[in-house]
DNA sequence: ATGGCATGCTGTGCATGA
């Protein structure tokens, strides 16, 4: 079973580098974030024609959105964070069948944040401190729980191109990376670091200063598992190719694989 | 030191991203 996480920026846009890449890359679920789309305007029969009868999304007009899709329907879907009243769409959880039982799969896009001190950074702060206690909630009932996406936050240095210029400014505070650490104390692992990586394994370019080409990019696309789910992670890697085509998406995919019995 | 690039909107520059 694979699962990926993909920040889009823009599906309008992207669209048919979506498509393309799930025809050569065939995950079982799919989780997009920054859609920038409406959901009454969600290309959903175009995933259905490659397969995928699940299609959740939680859009909203010009920024956010996030979507899941699946091969089957998914269930017990919940919007954004229950008791934390947010006009911003940027959670998506829902549960999916698989070989090995349940998979609560939580599809977010974390607060960029913008500047230390500023008022998009208290609200990212705040977002995931709300995030910490609905994830709690969620590992209490399903123990299976992946939660993913764009996380907009470096977990250490070897996250970043530049440690140590970049030090202290958005996605390198030490609250961000605080607030990182107790996710995963919650009972998640990493799964990019389960196996051997190439040093300055990024998942996002900017797109300016020739970004990419230079690699001068961040780790800040995540999959992390429950613990429950470690005997089952055989691969995790970084897909760079669609970052490599016209008009790409400042993100690339990345791609989990799941083996094994229940 | 600065801006650099991309997207969406009802716009024709601005807000946002990271």
């Amino acid at each position: 079973m694979k699962i990926a996480t993909w920040n889009v920026n823009s599906l309008n846009v992207r669209l048919p580098q979506v498509k393309g890449w799930l025809e050569q890359n065939p995950v079982d679920v799919l989780c997009m974030q920054e859609l920038k789309l409406v959901d009454e305007r969600f290309p959903r029969q175009d995933f259905e024609d490659l397969g995928y009868q699940g299609v959740d999304s939680f859009g909203q007009p010009t920024y956010n959105g996030v979507a899941t899709i699946s091969r089957a329907a998914g269930r017990d879907v919940v919007r954004n964070i229950p008791g934390f009243d947010d006009a911003q769409s940027r959670v998506l959880t829902l549960t999916v069948s698989s070989e090995f039982g349940d998979l609560r799969i939580i599809n977010a896009y974390f607060v960029n944040g913008q500047e230390p001190g500023s008022d998009k950074f208290r609200y990212k702060l705040d977002w995931l401190r709300h995030l910490h206690g609905f994830v709690a909630g969620e590992l209490r009932q399903h123990p299976r729980l992946v939660l993913l996406g764009d996380f907009n936050i470096t977990a250490d240095d070897r996250d970043s191109w530049d440690p140590v210029g970049l030090k202290g400014t958005i996605h390198h505070t030490d609250e961000e990376r605080e607030a990182l650490r107790s996710l995963l104390a919650l009972g998640l692992f990493d799964s990019f670091r389960q196996f051997e990586q190439p040093e300055k394994t990024f998942s996002w370019w900017d797109y300016r200063m020739l970004g990419f080409q230079k690699n001068r990019g961040l780790r800040i696309d995540y999959v992390l598992l429950s613990d429950a789910l470690r005997p089952m992670l055989r691969a995790c890697h970084i897909d760079r190719a669609p970052r490599k085509l016209p008009k790409p998406s400042d993100h690339a995919p990345v791609v989990v694989t799941l083996e094994g019995a229940a």
